[in-house]
Formats: structure tokens, sequence, C-alpha cells
DNA sequence: CTGTTAGCGCATTCAC
DNA sequence: GTGAATGCGCTAACAG
């Protein structure tokens, strides 16, 4: 990677290196017009261009944000990236991309990847995990993550606090009310079926998953419904599709009326598929509702009811677009929950 | 973002400069078992993270690999740059992540700036377009890739070479057979449909569209076909789904029956939606096909006859996980143009 | 095997 | 307003 260096543009030019520096990079100090055009003439000849590295050396700030999700082509995630690089762009910054698969170990050796290059701020987007066998890579992670903002890093986290972290200096936390989602949706669902309520949820220790099993429970709990049963299986579509398989056996062999909450969308498409594959039909033969309101996913049919999340908007706060700090989401019920009129629900 | 320092542990651990960097980075010269240790205590106790922008500019290689796309929350995207993810975590470099929205200007922007962090190489995965008011912009692009690579720069893209390269040198191509699959997925569908042809493609200039137009033409005429009637609109959900009211209307007055290539998913989920608005069901009333066959929506219903692209391979190719250059795809028949029984198909 | 030295490309005090 | 000098943190030739 051999390229001209402003040196040699000054000499080019004429100048002396510092005169070269103010007039191709914004400096308090401004150079004459004329000595200035012939710098600019020079460095366009040359095909100059300014070594990022190195300016981030000498003024010790790298212009990088690093994002760190679990999958960058799920759906949810490339959403929030989408607003991570918006808010990036507005502050004339680059994004730095990692994808972990979801293990606290990864997430660490990001972490420690972006420190190295000293990204100025680090956005979390995957969900983090408090199950027992992830307790010491999450310990590592906070602890990355701590010495990190020690060294003056900002680190934005969606979702929830990094487990461990013994600070908060530093860390901008973008709640996301999982909880309040959920029992919201469970309140609605709750009015219109008479059903039983079963939850396709994600690994136990997964705080998104847990925090939406939690106040989907809670919301059935406050419309006087006993508590549903919990599916544990992966969190995205094949953990989806397993729970449906299993689900379709019960549904067309017990005849019971069915209503699914998948705690993502993507999971909910996959019970679906797997529902479909044994003949079991959304609605007329069960219900299912989802989570994130995906946006690819929202020409599926049946019309897959949800609950939106401004993922984007998550996005550019988690990257500090602006200095706010939760977000809002809100209950859409659709076709796949719409119990057949007649029929007793 | 003040960090300590490599002399700072060298300091600590009593030992010269040098020899800190020779055991805490991988060097060929290896120090002393019982002074290492001292240094790694030293680093470890210091929270020592290597400035990977010194490094960089200490040994001119940045290890950072530069991915322009127009839209990351585009599935067809964020496939890509899994692969492209992928290849860079098995080369041990991170990837920075760009999307223009398709500008070339805002392109040239991007390669402007991975060539300032010094990327070791660039990917553009978005399908560069020939319209005559890019242009100039092309011409931009293609200049400031010219100059990238002339430094020794590496660019890989994918699908059609750069417009108005001067050179090959540097550029990795990943050929991408849209022609001929285009052409592929013509003959079967003539295979079995007595129906008139519509093609609703993307901008014109746009060479991944356009490609798919003329292989889709040419497997028609090849099949003994009348060429298919051209409707343009944007290369997007939304530009589907217009496409998709206008075809509504004729489909329901004068019920001829038709058969609708849209150049990829996306826009053949877009006219699918539109058309469903209006009461004309697929594949009752008409018949639909898509391209590159996007992994969230295989669960789409009634399922999409398409053509398989493999993306992420695609990615890892360009991102020059391997010399290979092209790759090839296969035509998947579903559900969306099966003629139904009995039908004047 | 270890320490010294000289840059990598640039921003930024300082003198002039 | 402009130029010379210093240092950002590190690697890689060199000496020792």
């Amino acid at each position: 990677m051999a390229a001209s260096t402003l040196s040699e543009v000054a000499r080019l030019a004429g100048v002396s290196l510092a005169t070269a520096s103010r007039v191709l990079n914004g400096s308090s100090r401004k150079p004459a017009e004329d000595i200035a055009d012939r710098v600019r003439q020079a460095a366009d000849k040359l095909g100059y261009v300014p070594n990022a590295q190195a300016q981030a050396l000498a003024k010790s700030s790298s212009g990088l944000i690093g994002l760190i999700v679990h999958d960058i082509a799920d759906p949810y995630f490339s959403a929030i990236a989408r607003g991570v690089q918006g808010a990036a762009r507005e502050q004339n910054r680059m994004v730095l991309l990692a994808s972990t698969s979801g293990s606290p170990a990864e997430e660490r050796e990001a972490v420690a990847a972006f420190a190295a290059r000293r990204a100025d701020s680090i956005v979390i987007a995957g969900s983090r995990s408090a199950r027992d066998e992830d307790a010491l890579a999450n310990a590592g992670l906070a602890a990355e993550l701590d010495r990190y903002c020690r060294n003056g890093g900002h680190v934005g986290v969606v979702g929830h606090p990094v487990v461990g972290a013994s600070t908060t200096e530093g860390y901008r936390v973008v709640e996301v009310p999982n909880e309040e989602l959920a029992a919201d949706l469970a309140r609605e669902l709750a009015d219109s079926h008479d059903a039983g309520f079963v939850v396709v949820a994600g690994p136990e220790g997964l705080f998104t998953s847990d925090d939406r099993v939690r106040g989907f429970q809670r919301g059935l709990a406050e419309a006087g419904r006993p508590a549903a049963e919990v599916i544990r299986t992966g969190f995205n579509r094949a953990g989806g599709y397993d729970a449906g398989l299993a689900l379709a056996e019960r549904i067309t062999s017990a005849k019971d009326r069915l209503c699914i909450f998948a705690v993502n969308d993507v999971m909910a498409i996959g019970v679906t598929a797997a529902l479909r594959s044994k003949g079991v039909w959304i609605p007329r033969d069960a219900t299912i509702a989802g989570f994130d309101d995906i946006e690819t996913l929202r020409d599926f049919r049946p019309a897959l009811s949800t609950v939106f999340l401004p993922l984007e908007e998550i996005g550019r706060l988690a990257a500090g677009a602006t200095e706010g700090g939760s977000v809002t989401g809100s209950v859409k019920l659709r076709r796949s929950t719409e119990v057949p009129a007649g029929d007793p629900a």
C-alpha cells in the first residue's frame, strides 16, 4: 500500500510539511490562498490520499465505530446495522463490523480488536446471555469492555447492560421494553383467545428471550389467565421449526386450540413452516405471534402478528446519534392471530 | 483513547521496547521464556492493548477489508456481507462497512475512505450502473479504484467489472452468470407456460437487472416464444409493488394469463403483495418467479420460484477467500409457477 | 538472544 | 503566515 505522502506533496508544492497539512486537512490556521492552491494542485496531481492511520495516530481518534452482531445476515441485526451505519455517516465515521455467533468469547475478541484499532465507540447489538457456561467468558467480556471504557471508549448496548460491568462510565444503554411489550401483547391476545397459550422461547439465559417470556407470562396473569407452557429451543428459524414440529403433533392429536407466542419473528416463521408441513393451518387450526416486526417478513401470509420495534432507530441511538436512550414499540395484531369467526376460540 | 503503550510495558518488565514487541506480537525471533513471561505479566497488569493503527503504520498493512453495499439491510447484501465477514475472519482481518444507496458518487467516497485507511482490499457488492446520468460519477469511481489498485490495493467486484477501469491489475471479478441463469429460467418456464410473459425489471442501465432481462428474453427466444414486455421500476420491494398494481389491473380486466419474472426476489415479493391486495392470486390467476433465492424469503407462500445464487460464497470469493473466480446457481421451480391443473396455462 | 536506532505519515507545538 | 522540530505507538534493521 504505497501511496504518495504529505511530504511529497509539500515538496512538489514547494512548501513545508506543516503548511501542506494545514491546507489539506482542516486546521484553524489558514494559509494564503495562492499557496493553498499550489498545494491542492500538487496533491491532486500526485493523487494524494491522506493516511487515516497516521492521522489517527497523530491525533489519537480513529473515526471508527465498532459494531458487534451475532449474524449480519439475520434481518434483525441487519436492520440495526443500517441504523448504526446511518449514524456513523452523520458523524463522519466508518463502521467496523464483527459477527460473533453470539459467543461471549468471540465478542470479547471483537472488543479487543476494536480497542486495538482505537475505535471511538463500540455498539453491541446482540443479546447477552447469563448461562452458567458463559459466566467465565462474560466476565472476560465485561473486563475487556471496562478497560476499553476506562481508556476513554464509549460503548452502546442494545437491550441490557453488560453483565458484570463494574461501572456505568462510558456505557450507553438503549433500553428496549421487551418485557412491557410482551405483556401488552399477551393482554391483547388474551382478549380474543380462549385457547391455551404456548411460548416458543430461546435458550434459558438469553436476556432478550427471557424478558419476553417473563413479560408475556405477566400479561397473561394480569388478564387472569394461567401461565403458558414454555418450550426452549434455538433462537432462530431452525429452532422455531423444531418447536413447530413438536407442536403440530399436539395440535392435531389433542385438537387443543393453541395460541403460540414465538419470542421473535424469525422463530415464528419457522414454527409456521413446520406446522404447515404437518397440515396445521394458521390461523385456522392455531394462532401465532412473533416479535420484532421484521420488515422483510411483513409480506408473509398469513400476516404475522408481532410487536414492532424501531430497529433502525435503536441502531442509531446505540451509535450515539442522539442522547436519548430509550425507545418504544407497539403491538401489531394481524391475520395470524385472528380467530376464525364462529370458532370456539 | 489513552491506553498503556508498549514502552510502558517494556519499562515495567525491565526490558527494551524491541523485546516487548517481539514477545507480545508474533515475531520470528523468540525471546527467552522467563523474560517473555515477565513481559506478558506486565502487559496483563497494565491492560496493554496494541495499537493497531501504529502497527499498520509501521508495517503498512492495515488488516482491513472494505465492503461496499447499497443497503446492508437488504437481505441480498447482508447475505454477501456474511460471506465477506467469514473470509475476513479467516484472514484475520476486520471488515469496514459502507452503504451507498447505490450512488456511484457515494461509492467513490467510500473507496477513498477505504484507501485512506489503507484497507488491504475492497469488495464492491452492489451492481454498477451504466446510466448516462451516472457517467461522470462512474468515471470518478473508476479513477479512484484505479488509483487504489495502482497503490497496491486489491478490489473484488461481484458481477461485473468496474465501468471504465483502465486496468485489470488488482481486480478480481466474481462472475455471476445472471444472463445464463435467467435464460435457463425462461426456458423452464416456457415448458410449462402457454401464457404471455412479463418482466418486472430495475431501472435501465443497472447491469444486474439488464443481464437478467437479456438472459430471460434470450431463453424465451430459444424456446420459440415472443419477447416479453419489460416494465421498468425500482430495484426493490417498493418498485415491485408499484409494478404489481399496474399488472393487477391488466390481469383482472383482460383476463390474460400472465407469467411474471421479477428480476429479484424482493421485487417479486412486492409484486405478489400488490397483486394480492387486488385480489389476484398466485398461482391461480398468474404465476411469478424471482431471482436470488433469498433465505429469509424461502418460507414465503406460495413458495417463490427463483434462481438460487450462492450469495455467501460470492462474498467469500470477492473477499479473496480463494482464487477461484466464478460461481454457479440453479433454477428452483416452486409453487408460484405451478400452473393449476386443467387450466389453460 | 537482546538493546539501539531509525523511520512509518501526519498533527502540532514552537520559533521565525 | 510559514517552517523546523517533536512525538503519536510500533516494527524492523541494525549493532552488541
